[in-house]
DNA sequence: ATTTTTGTCGACTGTTTAGTCAATCAATGG
DNA sequence: CCATTGATTGACTAAACAGTCGACAAAAAT
């Protein structure tokens, strides 16, 4: 019965987002999820095993939806732009597990995560970038500095696009500006 | 006497940036400062205010630098050229307090900290972009969505820089090059 | 039918924590 | 030289916390 385990996470979702880490007892959690306090520790041994479950749980989350709605075709840009679209879209529908992204790589718990566990997923992504390289469509750099780079540009827009409200066409279209700006910086 | 409060704020940072707000007991502060436990409350009522605090002096520090060694010049791309390598060049030099800066963003402590003292330093950067804009120089957009862009921008590379070290030369070569990225993104 | 395993509960505990307080101490100023 | 003010101390406390435990229930396995 996994059910209640996932009522825990998502509890625990919510209340890291409005309250940090810190400011989030556990018996809050098992309250929010209705619960009992041993449930949750039957589950999630520490409080830190939580936080990292979650922060797995979400990136999986991401990754699934990216891959499954950005698929790999011939064209380089087209595919990058499926991808940066993916992400964004997938971001601006999650808001809650986006900022806990952002404040779980931001604290020192990210140290605890293995790095393999971070790079296993981006892996594909990785090799379409170092392949736009070698074939002379995007500027040659350090591949994982190309990363850095689109995903802090990601990070930026979607910060943006949390903190003013607009109607979905608009939305849309920024996106869409946004990636030719992208492009036209990678290339 | 102001010199014990800032040996309070200098004994939270590294131990915020190492463990984290939530695993740092304001006995350790005053224990690492070398202050009685009484001494930090007298300067800081609550944990939060010192955390606030900590915040406001830091984004000072860098803000004094970057006014003082990025001075306005007619020509806009070298102004921005000029404040860019500033804000790095300063990040670089304070790994620390830009970890600090980076977790209390994500945070929701960010939220306890007045709109307008985030803004108050950055006013005039605004106004030089809403000019470049105004002449046509940088692609029109709303103006704190160019600002988001180049702050994530600089904090991706800065996240990159910090995570591969590398000399000084090639640190500095891979700098002047992405301020021409950037550029070519915005223009 | 009986044992074993697994999930669930919530009262309980030992520790840790933010914050208090009454008592000194140092400095300033009238 | 005293009075007032502000800085400093560290022992103390009340509350909150992460995590434990023994009991019970439900399901699975034998």
């Amino acid at each position: 019965m996994e059910e209640k385990k996932q009522l825990i996470l998502e509890a625990a979702l919510g209340l890291f987002v409005t309250y940090g880490f810190h400011g989030t007892p556990t018996s809050k959690i098992a309250q929010e999820a209705g619960v009992a306090n041993g449930t949750l520790f039957h589950y999630f041994p520490t409080k830190e095993d939580l936080v990292i479950a979650l922060y797995v749980d979400i990136k999986n989350q991401m990754g699934c939806y990216v891959t499954d709605n950005a698929p790999i075709v011939p064209n380089l840009r087209e595919t990058l732009r499926k991808q940066y679209l993916a992400s964004l879209y997938w971001a601006l529908d999650h808001p809650t597990e986006f900022r806990f992204i952002e404040q779980f790589v931001a604290s020192p718990y990210l140290q605890k995560v293995a790095a393999e566990e971070v790079q296993k997923r981006i892996k594909p992504f990785m090799e379409l970038l170092q392949k736009g390289m070698d074939e002379k469509t995007i500027r040659t750099m350090p591949v994982d500095l190309l990363f850095t780079l689109i995903s802090s540009h990601i990070y930026g827009i979607n910060n943006y696009l949390i903190n003013h409200q607009m109607p979905k066409v608009q939305e849309h279209a920024l996106i869409s500006d946004s990636f030719e700006w992208l492009w036209s910086m990678i290339t």
